[in-house]
DNA sequence: CTTAAAATTTAGACAAGACTAAAAAATAAA
DNA sequence: TTTATTTTTTAGTCTTGTCTAAATTTTAAG
């Protein structure tokens, strides 16, 4: 059995490893998670000797496939728990990202099944992520960031890449979300920024906000 | 903020004030939580500088006004999950008990009072246990254990005292769960023991049975 | 009322998981 | 290819919550 701290580098390090590739650094784990690259020292090497990740000194540490399909089950639970706060209990998007934190730890097989049949098998959360089967499995889709977009290129947006509360709260305001027609009406070359057309309303955003979207071409 | 060991503390002793009256021995917190009476000393001076309990060296422990309004919330919570488990994802009384265990200590009062209105303010948990309201309130009940009853009287199974997985499959072979209508056939004046009517079944059962049922008297 | 037994507390140790400060290794710069 | 900088690891400490063993207090028995 591990622990809530195993369980939450585990996480962090499946997380890294998806955005940057395999070999996560000592100090990237710190950064993710609040800590110090002492502390992450200590873990990595109990995670080691647990046979969860593989690790060499000096060369940042990767999952093993024991290790990996620790980490997505608790990603699957995190977001079961968010389709089921947003879904049954009327929480808005930006409001789960905590609570489900506390809830993805909770250890019960049978509960995690009968709480995905309750939800009618839900392939995505809130923010747009999949939620991985029972077996680990995670649906490939095909999405691009909005900030890959040229000028006149149109999509639906399915996904957030971050989702702090703040960031889901300034979509919230420009009416985007999950399902929005999202068309790049002009693109500035020199900062990245865009206008962007969302249900007749032109907005002008940053380079950080198109890199955090997700869309569907179409 | 409290931690997950002191708030199992407070559940223990304030089920033991409950069920034995104030002044909380050591050995009995002891014995509650399976752990050693050393560890308990440790604990409830712990628990006496935050001033949720009062303490006295060699004389127990009791719940402050603070402790015990945290440690109903905690049952609060328990309750909740327990109807939520039972009502809505069809778990049977007797699988509850652990789950609810881990989930009573998820800390967001948004959450409970969200998940109060999705049961609809459930008054009882599936053992027949009172569900403290918002304020910690718990209406009190006229209940009355089966062994009280004497030869020929009836009553309403309203809940059960011990709700341990065993107990309760004990109780389900039998067909007894709360609502059940249970007179007394006969009871044997040596050792308690009694001959029950349940929906046109007779069963023999023990003193130990009789202490763990609650009856409503009609 | 003294002694034996039981209950409780103290003292000291340990594991988990964090930290700071310092050492060592790897990488980048000159 | 040395030197400087950054990254990572080690060493030692701290807190939480537990334990065992020993000391102390309370309670029960004779």
């Amino acid at each position: 059995m591990f622990t809530l701290a195993e369980e939450n580098y585990l996480k962090a390090i499946f997380h890294l490893e998806n955005d940057y590739g395999v070999g996560v650094s000592t100090n990237a784990i710190a950064d993710k998670m609040d800590t110090r690259a002492s502390s992450v020292t200590d873990m990595i090497q109990k995670l080691a000797d647990k046979k969860v990740i593989s690790y060499q000194k000096y060369k940042g540490a990767s999952l093993t496939k024991k290790g990996k399909s620790i980490a997505v089950n608790i990603i699957r639970k995190h977001r079961l728990w968010e389709v089921f706060l947003v879904e049954k209990l009327d929480f808005q998007w930006d409001e789960v990202h905590e609570i489900a934190e506390q809830l993805e730890h909770i250890k019960s097989d049978e509960l995690i099944q009968r709480l995905d049949l309750f939800l009618g098998h839900p392939d995505f959360d809130p923010h747009g992520d999949p939620i991985p089967d029972k077996n680990g499995y995670i649906k490939p889709t095909e999405k691009k960031l909005l900030s890959k977009l040229k000028k006149n290129q149109r999509g639906i947006c399915v996904g957030v890449k971050e989702s702090s509360a703040t960031f889901l709260q300034y979509l919230d305001t420009r009416k985007i979300g999950i399902g929005s027609s999202i068309t790049v009406i002009d693109k500035e070359e020199f900062d990245q920024s865009m206008t962007i057309l969302v249900s007749n309303k032109q907005f002008f955003i940053t380079k950080k906000i198109a890199e955090n979207l997700y869309l569907k071409t179409i």
